[in-house]
DNA sequence: TCACATCTGTAGTGAACACTACATATCTGG
DNA sequence: CCAGATATGTAGTGTTCACTACAGATGTGA
């Protein structure tokens, strides 16, 4: 029982250029002849490993999150929620707008909408969103008990807040806006939750 | 040289129709069958009236932008910069939250990656939605003429701001954020507005 | 070296896609 | 009533899609 012929390409490395197909023309818009030939694979090898598009797509999510990771825990990691929120939308003014990457953000421009075979692909993605999400809405969470928000402030709704700035921010960029437009964004967008912190007196 | 036969059914009540479906699905998903079957008619009398799929998204991209114009048009109507994006944003969090219409926006639904043969369908939804950031920004110049944001605010940043919360707001909605939770992102968002504005002592 | 298991490349599969040819129907102007 | 013009319904067109059958290649364990 041997364990028969090993795989000839690297599936991270691959991963990375099937995400890059989704990220510039979304799941549906993406054929498996492109993505076969930014993997530098053929069609069985794509569909022995990840079993057919929806599957790659979920491997390409999951490495996606992975690689921003420990970005994401930079930024919880800020001392205060206004701190965490410039970094969070300033840091994605810079990713959205990286040449080495498609504009805008992968969870996004994935697939809002999808047509009848394709219903969860939008759910899936909104799921990723959401963990984000849940990050920082616990660190809101705890800048409230340590009194950095204020008493009357709600962590959940300032993290979502946070969350739909940046996402709007991700269609901009894809869009054609560039760095400066999406830093300015980020400026306002941080003065809001500036607004819901305690006075440092 | 008669005028041929008359065309039996409305073309803006099948607009509605077709609107309705490139909501819901996007542009890439959305197809011909759907269309002709929620609009009622054969597809030869869709490609007569509007070419082809390309021209019926921008007939019905046409359509949604003037429905929404009188609306908009409230926004602007508005009293104060702060006001304008508290009209806007809650009435956004009313609109994309509406059970008779698709959740979400058109304008972002539409498509933001499309593939291959329809590069221009992500530009050509920006183009509208840039149509209510000019309106936006325009109206905050006279704000701050007015007095009414303060001399160091910049208008053109306020406007394309609040277009980033209203799309951010508009891709939650799809993804089942209910009108509560888009009316407190509301809520916080305009506290950034409200930062700019003038002390009114 | 042989049986077995897994991968790879070639070359397709049926299905769904956007779009249309064509015959027929229904109008206007004369 | 007739000629020209446009709309409609039926029934397709060629193309592209996601996906796969199959044969040969390359590994492991006995």
């Amino acid at each position: 029982m041997g364990m028969g012929r090993p795989r000839e390409f690297d599936a991270e490395i691959a991963l990375d250029q099937a995400m890059e197909v989704f990220w510039r023309h979304g799941y549906e818009g993406a054929t498996i002849a492109q993505l076969t030939e930014a993997m530098g694979i053929n069609p069985p090898s794509l569909y022995a490993c990840f079993g057919n598009k929806e599957g790659l797509l979920k491997a390409a999510l999951d490495r996606y999150t992975k690689l921003r990771g420990s970005w994401m825990d930079e930024v919880i990691g800020a001392a205060t929620a206004r701190e965490v929120a410039e970094r969070m939308l300033m840091g994605i003014a810079e990713k959205q707008t990286d040449p080495a990457n498609p504009p805008g953000c992968l969870l996004v421009q994935g697939g809002i909408a999808c047509g009848s075979g394709s219903e969860n692909v939008p759910f899936e993605l909104a799921a990723r969103r959401a963990e984000n999400e849940d990050q920082l809405r616990d660190r809101f969470i705890r800048a409230k008990a340590e009194g950095d928000l204020k008493p009357s402030s709600d962590p959940a709704a300032l993290a979502r807040y946070v969350l739909a700035v940046s996402v709007g921010m991700g269609v901009m960029a894809s869009s054609g806006a560039d760095r400066e437009a999406l830093r300015q964004v980020a400026d306002v967008a941080v003065q809001a939750v500036e607004a819901q912190s305690a006075d440092r007196t």
